[in-house]
DNA sequence: CTTGACACAGAACACTTGTTCGCATATCAT
DNA sequence: ATGATATGCGAACAAGTGTTCTGTGTCAAG
């Protein structure tokens, strides 16, 4: 135990700790000292307070001196806790089709979204999902039902998964993308299929997958 | 206006609103009314509380009376943030050996989490998270990096995929498991491939699979 | 013009709340 | 015993804080 962690937490110390976080759910704001006192059946605001005091040198508060409320718990569960973005699922992907584009009305009419942390996927401009109808993309590794986290980006990178709409086949795909040349590299993810190239000019690039989620 | 909704918002209000937002985003605590004043360009803390009221009318504020900091924001998009769950990546599952399960110590010295929205996962008991490891999975059409969420369940039902530990192969594998009398039957994600049939002794159940993330 | 609804400013009041001080108890190494 | 340290209790203070009261001014309706 070589850290500054509290390793010789008093029962009094665990039970307003609880009482803090408890509190903090139930009423957004966090609880004054006598609401401590209370709470956590302390005798005196002077003992809340020494004993805040001791938590925050164990690194597990934060205070706001002299201010009311002022007692944040150092969290780490809940520090990310705001960066959750809703991504709307503006559509389904079929091998038979060119992927949706997310326009305005798309967007604002879409009633499925889904919740990823901002962690996962960096930043949300230009963000939308698929699902995945049939199971033409299992060379992708990807299922019927599954979502495709899609971005809109100026250009793919080589080596970026993306979502390919092949003109000449009339066929949706993803791969990874090489250019090379006036050709096009797409490689499956199944890393026992082969690569195949076509004509940069057939292949019309429909985003770029950020993310692939399952729900089992 | 006679209505609940806050169609006429007078500027200091939308100030107001907006300076509570950032207030809360920077401390984790709702600012006080005199700090509202100040924050929002408001001339008297009469003024502040006259708008609050307002604004409380307009069904855009909770406020608890009398209690300092008693005003939280009715901000829809915030209600469902708290909802995402930290899940620890407790290990690595590769086909050689069976998939960790995780342990007490496991779960507390993890560093590494992945954070899932709780609306895709539901009940965050018993959660762990493993990184697939090799591509030996791709017949359950996952890949090498993929992250997959388990459950630790009491017993699997009948179409769950699962992670199952095989004795007599010494192999681990992702399945979709159905009880047929003393048979297990593992039927592959991909549904190109076979299901097979393995004595139900020599399948240890390791866990359910609640989710599977690939970034790229 | 009057009236009433609305927006505003300033001040005062009463309660809340973080802090601190004095004092007491217990453990423990010196 | 002695002092150091941690812990505990109660009270009091000063600042923080929500509320309310008294005015002022504006503006449209009666």
């Amino acid at each position: 135990m070589a850290t500054v962690s509290g390793e010789s937490l008093t029962e009094s110390q665990q039970r307003i700790l609880s009482f803090i976080n408890t509190y903090v759910e139930a009423n957004d704001v966090p609880p004054t000292i006598r609401e401590i006192q209370k709470g956590a059946g302390i005798s005196s605001t002077s003992m809340v307070s020494y004993h805040l005091k001791a938590l925050e040198r164990a690194n597990l508060l934060n205070r706001r001196e002299r201010s009311s409320r002022g007692v944040v718990v150092k969290d780490p569960s809940r520090v990310t806790l705001r960066d959750m973005v809703n991504i709307p699922i503006v559509g389904r992907i079929v091998a038979s089709e060119p992927a949706p584009m997310p326009d305005a009305d798309a967007l604002r009419d879409c009633e499925n979204t889904v919740q990823i942390a901002r962690s996962m996927v960096g930043n949300a401009d230009g963000l939308y999902a698929l699902e995945v109808k049939g199971n033409s993309m299992i060379d992708a590794l990807i299922n019927d039902g599954d979502i495709v986290v899609m971005k809109r980006v100026a250009e793919v990178k080589n080596g970026d998964l993306a979502a390919v709409f092949l003109t000449d086949r009339n066929e949706s795909t993803l791969k990874r993308v090489f250019h090379e040349g006036k050709r096009l590299k797409l490689k499956p993810e199944n890393p026992t299929m082969k690569p195949f190239y076509v004509d940069a000019r057939v292949a019309q690039i429909q985003g770029k997958v950020m993310c692939v989620i399952r729900k089992t």
